[in-house]
DNA sequence: GGGGGAAACTTGATGCTTCAAGCTATCGGA
DNA sequence: TCCGATAGCTTGAAGCATCAAGTTTCCCCC
């Protein structure tokens, strides 16, 4: 067995042509499904999360690995929209609070059992359950190791910087 | 069992949660990599296929999913970056053959190796080899579902149309 | 042999993401 | 009390992807 360092073994290969396959292929198909209602599929993403309950932004970035950059600029096109509403946090004067609107809840509840539909057509009707569930550990795993290295706005420290010698 | 057309259970959802996560976080990660050499994602992957041998546009537009029009405008970038030559093919008119230069290919082989070892921590060094094969496995099966989706440029007819009736 | 149609590629406009600054508000210590 | 440091968020510019034409070349059938 190769002792690490060279190139990626034929079933390494076979993953990462899935995982960049998946990228380019079902990702930009989610995409344009949204678009279709006016949406990117961040969008949905907050919309949905907000549907649950408000949350100060920050946590709206942590929670979808967005930078706080990108955050704002979509929030401001979801509150022109009429879809959400920023409210200033009493407490403290520089976190602002996001809620849904009820247009915005109208549309996310709209989209999401088509947005279901595509996810399990895309994905999940070429599995079956054992592969679906080895699927969700190894990923969980990968997700697990990325964890500090954030691509947020302040990547933790303790991830190993690329390498770049 | 669920009749079909519910949520997603939740293996689903942690397989799905697993594959947005790689998108939001390995990605951008290997993204940010690639431009500290100049380079975005997709320029590396055209230099790596033309490192091989030489490629009609449609060609790598097909083996690298992505739309003629972006590979038009990535290709003219690296036309003036001088690391790819463009040359009309003599027998058909209508198709242009890119080929490395060999600065492409100085600079191609010089990044590699640190992109190997990205994807390695990123990913690999995330999973048993058990776990990488079974990652390997179910995103074939996606794949290879996905197959006639092209979110390329035609988008092939047989693909079942998105779930917005 | 000429004309419709398709293939291969290009172009330009629009919108999203990213990056680097910038701006308040808050907190901690001297 | 004041001042530096940090957290939270915003702004603007630059670059990439996408979409919808547009152009040229080739094919082929009438």
């Amino acid at each position: 067995m190769e002792p690490r360092g060279g190139w990626l073994d034929e079933t390494e290969q076979r993953a990462w042509q899935g995982l960049i396959g998946f990228a380019m292929l079902a990702l930009p198909e989610l995409e344009r499904a949204h678009r279709r209602h006016g949406l990117v599929h961040i969008e949905y993403g907050l919309l949905a999360a907000l549907s649950d309950r408000s949350y100060r932004l920050s946590e709206l970035a942590a929670m979808l690995t967005m930078s706080q950059s990108r955050l704002s600029h979509r929030m401001n096109k979801l509150r022109d929209r009429g879809l959400v509403l920023l409210s200033p946090s009493p407490e403290d004067g520089r976190v602002t609070v996001a809620e849904i609107s009820p247009a915005g809840r109208a549309l996310v509840e709209s989209i999401a059992p088509g947005h279901v539909e595509d996810v399990r057509r895309l994905v999940f009707d070429n599995l079956t359950p054992a592969q679906t569930e080895a699927l969700a550990d190894a990923l969980t795993a990968v997700i697990g190791g990325l964890g500090s290295c954030g691509p947020i706005d302040r990547p933790a420290p303790d991830c190993p910087p690329p390498g770049c010698p």
